[in-house]
RNA sequence: GGCUGCGUAGCUCAACUGAAUAGAGUACCUCACUACGGAUGAGGGGGUUUUAGGUUUGAAUCCUAACGCGGUCACCA
């Protein structure tokens, strides 16, 4: 968990004054010393009066008093010393009831009605680096990377906004025996094919090889298994598989002709990777690549022993005993000599603390590597290593599909670009029928479907909690109603076309005007976006800033359709309107930019 | 089997980490348009929060057990 310095939260929210005053009334009629994270604050139920609650059960005990006389002296207490911000109160139930004066509410629109920078905090001096993605370049990426690229961009958008230092890195897979699969079967069967002259992106041109490898080996085994042979053992002996694993000593041997082709192969994927990133809005700051980082952690495993964190057994493999944490023992290095992916791990966690010194290290990776991440974190700790403690697995959970997990060897794998193709294929369409775009360019029409398209699929995926696994529906994921990308979009396209044709309005607040009930619920959730933002953060969540847009957008549209703001009902209100629409309009845009979604002006 | 995570409307998800009558979207059924953008809004039905105990003024949330579904227990990464 992040912890955020005490002293940068200084975004004021309501919910954080009403809990000091509560603290300031509370130690001064009972002399008791209280924190303000002990009080609970609650947007008061629409049955109640009142704007907050305070819940006031857990000091009942504490003071000794009843709820409702508790409630009653602390309400009158509370509202007499802070005449600016409460008018009134009620206590039910052990429930206080406060009503904050409609004077704070329009001092918070004058206060933020310009100011570009709603949200966003400044530095706090705190790096972090965000790592995701992490592909394997036998393969192209699908629907699991997705969820794990929007969700480490996200992250990243999110850690930045609120004042962090963010590295955004990648570590890509690009050695070991399933690349090697992919470059027999290529040598095998490719007869001097290449992307370039079958027309295919990179990618998907060396993941069909690496199909191919499974499929030819399928067949060596079978008629392995046919002339005889026990099923495991036909399973090492195919000279396929041998073929392979021979590559991959020559690989590590450093053999021309095979890092030639080596370099190739992964050349083409990366064409097709930054495709695919391009189109999705990903990008990093720092790429790793294993092929380099596979031999990082050795001399660890050296100061490991001399520590007597490790331990080496009888065939000079070496150990680390973790059974006093309820653990397992743990091999870092084989007897071979060679180092494992833990030892990796815990040789580029080092490699990037000396790169960055980042306070935080946050690991995007699913929650079937769970124990990994705790054991890699343990070790690091036990081996005295400064990154240890900042060492995060923000551990997400599978997206399956409503047939269940996604399966290559099933076909059922949902390949990314065809994927993000049909969203903007199905953008295009639904934008087609609606024909309110017919003056576009076709340039213009290409990006706006693209955002539609794109917005939809991020939106979908960024919208669940990413500590759960997600049923991945394709027929609800174009679903452009409802909890969606693009209904936030819309919104805010919707917004956009009003102000523009109030442009050469004089604004003139008087600074004195009521609010009517949906203004002053338009106004609380436009308050709330920084601390949303910050929970986010804290959490490492981007799906509470889904949720908020998409009660932000809802609520505009609750509000418009009820009050004009073109012809409001004096100029003062029709000005106070175009503040809140401004203001949502640019909450919207900057929420949705932390989700790595783009809103249009015109839909 | 050990460890670990999850089980909430038909479906997909919320629930401020223990608080008021468990909320949204979708699907289904009504209603509102010659609109400052209908990719909208208003309303309706739909729940014994898997089950059984326990703690508490108060439990979807914490504890115990059962059942069900995942993940992980590789000298793969």
């Amino acid at each position: 968990m992040l912890a955020l310095p005490s002293e940068n939260v200084k975004i004021m929210s309501v919910v954080v004054k009403i809990k000091e005053a509560a603290v300031r009334s509370i130690e001064a009629i009972y002399s008791v010393s209280i924190k303000p994270e002990q009080i609970l604050v609650n947007a008061t139920k629409p049955e109640f009066e009142g704007d907050y609650t305070v819940v006031l059960f857990a000091f009942v005990k504490q003071l000794k008093k009843s709820p409702d006389a508790l409630g009653q002296e602390l309400g009158e207490h509370i509202v007499a010393q802070n005449p600016n911000l409460f008018t009134g109160f009620n206590v039910i139930k052990g429930f206080l009831n406060l009503s904050v004066a409609n004077q704070f509410w329009l001092d918070f629109i004058a206060a933020q009605k310009n100011n570009q920078q709603y949200g966003i905090q400044p530095s706090n001096g705190k790096k972090v680096m965000v790592e995701y993605s992490s592909p394997n370049t036998n393969k192209p990426l699908h629907l699991g990377h997705l969820r794990n690229n929007f969700l480490g961009w996200s992250i990243a958008e999110i850690l930045k906004a609120n004042g962090y230092e963010v590295a955004k890195t990648c570590i890509v897979n690009d050695r070991g025996i399933h690349i090697c699969k992919s470059m027999i079967a290529w040598q095998l069967f490719g007869h001097g094919a290449t992307p370039a002259s079958t027309g295919m992106k990179g990618d998907h041109f060396v993941g069909d090889y690496y199909v191919k490898f499974n499929d030819a080996y399928k067949v060596e085994v079978a008629a392995l298994v046919a002339s005889g042979m026990e099923q495991e053992h036909a399973e090492k002996a195919a000279p396929i598989m041998k073929e392979t694993q021979q590559m991959l000593l020559d690989w590590e041997a450093g053999k021309p002709s095979v890092m030639e082709l080596w370099r190739n192969m992964n050349g083409w994927v990366y064409e097709g990777f930054d495709t695919t990133y391009k189109k999705i809005g990903s990008d990093f700051d720092k790429t790793y690549y294993e092929s380099n980082t596979y031999i990082l952690g050795k001399d660890l495993v050296e100061s490991g022993l001399e520590k007597k964190v490790f331990f080496q057994k009888d065939d000079s493999s070496v150990w680390i005993d973790l059974t006093g944490d309820g653990l397992d023992e743990k091999l870092v290095r084989r007897k071979d000599g060679t180092s494992v992916y833990m030892t990796q791990d815990i040789g580029l966690a080092v490699h990037k603390y000396d790169e960055f010194k980042a306070d935080q290290s946050i690991y995007v990776v699913g929650d079937e590597q769970n124990y990994h991440f705790k054991v890699l974190k343990l070790i690091c700790q036990k081996l005295g290593i400064p990154a240890a403690d900042g060492i995060y697995h923000l551990s997400y959970g599978m997206v399956e599909l409503p047939t269940g997990k996604m399966k290559s060897r099933e076909g059922t794998v949902v390949d990314a670009d065809d994927l993000v193709d049909a969203m903007v294929n199905i953008a295009q369409q639904k934008t087609e029928e609606l024909g309110k775009v017919k003056d576009f360019t076709s340039e213009e029409l290409v990006e706006l479907y693209d955002t539609i398209g794109l917005g939809a699929l991020k939106f979908f995926l960024l919208r669940v909690d990413p500590k759960k696994k997600m049923i991945f529906n394709p027929e609800e994921s174009i679903d452009f109603h409802g909890f969606t990308g693009p209904f936030v979009q819309y919104t805010h396209a919707r917004i956009k076309s009003i102000l523009r044709k109030q442009e050469d309005t004089v604004l003139q607040n008087s600074g004195t005007e009521v609010l009517l009930p949906l203004e002053l619920e338009l106004t609380k959730h436009l308050e709330l976006f920084p601390s949303v933002l910050e929970e986010a953060a804290i959490e490492h969540d981007p799906s509470k800033v889904a949720i908020y847009l998409f009660e932000l957008a809802k609520t505009f549209n609750g509000f418009y359709t009820q009050h004009s703001i073109a012809n409001a009902e004096s100029d003062e209100k029709k000005s106070l309107r175009i503040y809140l629409s401004k203001l949502t309009a640019q909450v919207l845009q900057r929420g949705m930019s932390v989700l790595g979604i783009r809103v249009p002006e015109r839909m």
